[in-house]
DNA sequence: CGCATTTGACCAGCGC
DNA sequence: GCGCTGGTCAAATGCG
């Protein structure tokens, strides 16, 4: 959209007036008691002529300043599109396993179409605020990596006043994969979670490769623990990553509530 | 009523 | 041996 009236030609803002406009040549000036009431009448006029000026003046900073804004606005409009696009378009190239930035009401652990999203206990102690504000999008995200998780533990760690949440598979009995999940110390936004061991079944909706980098999984930026970095180091060859990185793609572009969150955080922070 | 989560208690490893 | 810390257990609790 274009405030297209602003740059015709034929709108002219410019209403100020020059004192020449009052002046009429060729009057007679003889007749004295005409003039000073001319004089009155031209003081007056004058005066009124500067305050419309002015006000011009200020109407077309005001105008200025209205269309800056505008196209402002209008270019956030355009890179929050653009952010959406990628989120639709790039998922082809995101990383493995489902992640979603979900709406709080997905908090509470669900098992949908056969993959369990598992909670974290950041998660869960953030019950409280998602009852207070349900419509708000919260800034957690909902692990879903394609393995059920069963919460066993939870443990306030020395290093990190957040507590640890500890995880079982329990997708299968005999599984022995253990999780750990943590918000970090320096960025409370940030979930971290460590993998232990290696899932002895197959995965529900992803190929196991996925799970070998939990930390993309998580769906948040991880600082990679020792064990989680091990098993990252397991999937450094390109044509790995290539692949990990399509089936999050596949799995954030098949997830409406991711893009339903994105665009909600994004015209959250638009009009905030 | 069944299942998942919560949470305090317990255990093991480690450093002093 | 003692204390600290991380990890696990299991009874209690909540929810659908």
């Amino acid at each position: 959209m274009e405030v297209a009236w602003l740059n015709r030609p034929d709108v002219d803002l410019d209403l100020t007036i020059g004192s020449s406009v009052l002046h009429i040549p060729g009057r007679p000036s003889a007749m004295k008691q005409d003039d000073d009431d001319d004089d009155s009448r031209v003081k007056t006029l004058r005066a009124e002529l500067d305050r419309a000026s002015e006000e011009n003046k200020r109407l077309k900073e005001l105008l200025a300043d209205v269309v800056g804004k505008y196209e402002a606005l209008r270019g956030r409009m355009s890179d929050a599109a653009v952010v959406v696009t990628a989120v639709d378009d790039d998922c082809s190239s995101a990383a493995a396993a489902a992640a979603s930035v979900s709406p709080a009401t997905n908090l509470k652990t669900k098992t949908v179409g056969g993959a369990a999203a598992s909670a974290s206990d950041e998660l869960t102690s953030c019950k409280r605020a998602r009852e207070e504000s349900k419509t708000k999008i919260s800034k957690l995200c909902v692990v879903k990596d394609g393995y059920q998780w069963r919460k066993y533990g939870q443990k306030v760690t020395r290093d990190n006043p957040c507590p640890r949440a500890y995880f079982r598979c329990s997708f299968a009995p005999s599984c022995s994969v253990k999780r750990k999940v943590q918000r970090s110390a320096e960025d409370t936004s940030i979930l971290v979670a460590t993998y232990e061991g290696e899932h002895n079944h197959g995965q529900s909706h992803l190929s196991p490769v996925a799970n070998k980098v939990p930390a993309i999984a998580e769906g948040v930026p991880v600082k990679s623990s020792k064990k989680a970095a091990e098993q990252v180091g397991s999937v450094t060859s390109p044509e790995l990553r290539r692949s990990l990185v399509e089936q999050m793609a596949v799995t954030l572009t098949n997830n409406p509530t991711f893009k339903t969150a994105v665009a909600a955080a994004i015209s959250g922070r638009m009009f905030h």
